[in-house]
DNA sequence: CACGGATCATAAGCAATAGTGATGCCACTT
DNA sequence: AAGTGGCATCACTATTGCTTATGATCCGTG
């Protein structure tokens, strides 16, 4: 009673004939009939009649035919549901990140992510980057994004080092300066992320070395909060390129000198499984980051 | 990804260790091993994490785990099904009867069958015995119950001889005598059947033969109805005595002589499937009747 | 009526493969 | 360091599903 029977039995029934049956299944005609024989011996009851030349279903026979065709079905399901997993067409993915790439980067990526996989689910964790790395250890997602450092403990599948920028109104007397230094924004209203989940010690060495003085206006914890800040006119503040980027209306962003950067990593869980649907997702990210990216 | 593999895949997750699995299966633990290492090549993807000596399973592996148990429940459950259908726990029978044993037989056997068959499907048409000769020509039931004649087209799987018998009520004048002849009913109130699907013809020649008189007082289609007409006091009746025997109120029944018969055939549709549950059911009704025949 | 064509069953041979037992390798345990 | 448990690999065997060839029947046709 395996699966092979089945399948001949249903084109056996659907066909009306051995021969024909053979014919749809590319086998040869005593296949067919040696495959029935043995089904009919192995079930105890005769599955057909042999009138004459032809042969004819017994109510038996079309009684499991019912129940075994659609089983059939399952088998066709499967390998494409099979396919669909081989393809990162099917399955849930959870992806954990700090609040800047969760609001600003992750929704471009994961809208055109999920158009070209209309079956997955998609979950999004948004967490301090050290809830992130601790959520590392406890497997709680399937690709993280969170800033270094990094315990030897974490898998870092990616490393990115993105260089920070500063971001100004269009119309401040600074914007059309092709970079900007410490001695610039001496004394400048600053907006800063201290508290956000971006290291902001780089900014900070950077003025002291520089002997400048950085004016903190407002403290917000959250990157996304500090352009609006910006765009509102509260003066100026820094940032990653990418994030900047998604809210640009009205604002400029230029270069920081002496460059400091942004570490940032790309983390799988504890237990080590990278999904495929990782692999894509963690393709298509990095095709959104590239651009952005300094060698290090 | 055949029947096989998904066993050995499914039973690997399950036992959570390749040799644990081998040992439910009943097969070695490189077979289990080996299937394992194939379907996993046919995939395209890993199913397990092979860590330390342990085997984990990657979420990958439990996506298609949950879509593949189930179609292996559907085999067993196929499985079953035929065992079902062999030993007739399964399917729908149609009984096609004359009037009588429709009314008065069946229920009894019919009850008694279905209790040892729960998920079997029973329909009863009920025609007068030409019409029934006439839906064997079209297969329309399982198994019938007619009176002779038979064309040689119907196929009869048996043949029954009944005696016929007088039906009269306790009380009766007549009521104590162990036989029954015309003589003795000469003159009698007769409740007739002659339109019935029971042949008349044998009690009419055996009053012409003794030069008595078949006096009908009464004329009905169905034995059930003259045998309660007789139990309303109309008069006596003739009947077989399997149809008399479950109208029995009040009644009693007592051989006629000469002795003669109703002739009653089982028969099969046309296209000649005898079902396993016709079969059944063609024994359970034999053997209701059997201790009424008459050797013939 | 005999023949040819169609259909299914059987038989013998072959090739793919599932399964076996032996063995090696690795990680964990004591 | 040795022992143990578990998985992978290898060579070999046995099964079995398939093929070709052939025989038996039945049916329509010239």
């Amino acid at each position: 009673m395996d699966q092979r029977q089945i399948e001949i039995f249903r084109a056996v029934i659907d066909q009306g004939s051995v021969t024909a049956a053979a014919r749809v299944l590319a086998v040869s005609q005593p296949a067919v009939s040696g495959s029935l024989a043995k089904l009919e011996k192995r079930l105890g009851f005769d599955l057909f009649r042999r009138e004459g030349r032809r042969l004819v279903a017994t109510p038996e026979a079309r009684l499991l035919h019912l129940e075994a065709s659609h089983l059939l079905d399952g088998f066709e399901r499967l390998g494409r549901a099979a396919d669909e997993i081989s393809a990162g067409q099917r399955g849930t993915l959870t992806v954990a990140t700090s609040p800047a790439p969760g609001i600003c980067w992750l929704p471009a990526v994961a809208a055109k992510f999920r158009k070209a996989r209309p079956q997955v689910r998609l979950r999004f964790l948004t967490r301090s980057s050290e809830e992130i790395r601790e959520l590392a250890g406890l497997s709680a997602f399937d690709l993280g994004l969170a800033e270094a450092p990094f315990a030897n403990g974490e898998l870092v599948l990616r490393r990115y080092v993105i260089p920070r920028v500063v971001v100004l109104p269009r119309s401040h007397r600074l914007a059309d300066r092709a970079e900007l230094t410490p001695q610039l924004l001496d004394g400048e209203d600053i907006v800063a992320t201290v508290r956000s989940s971006w290291s902001w010690a780089g900014v900070a060495r950077a003025f002291d070395a520089a002997g400048a003085v950085c004016r903190v206006v407002a403290e917000c914890e959250f990157t996304p909060i500090a352009l609006n800040m910006v765009a509102a006119g509260a003066g100026i503040c820094f940032a990653d390129p990418i994030t900047a980027a998604t809210i640009g209306d009205g604002l400029v962003q230029r270069p920081f000198r002496p460059r400091t950067t942004y570490e940032i990593g790309l983390l799988s869980p504890a237990h080590g499984d990278v999904t495929i649907l990782a692999k894509a997702f963690a393709d298509a990210l990095h095709a959104y980051i590239a651009p952005f990216l300094v060698e290090s």
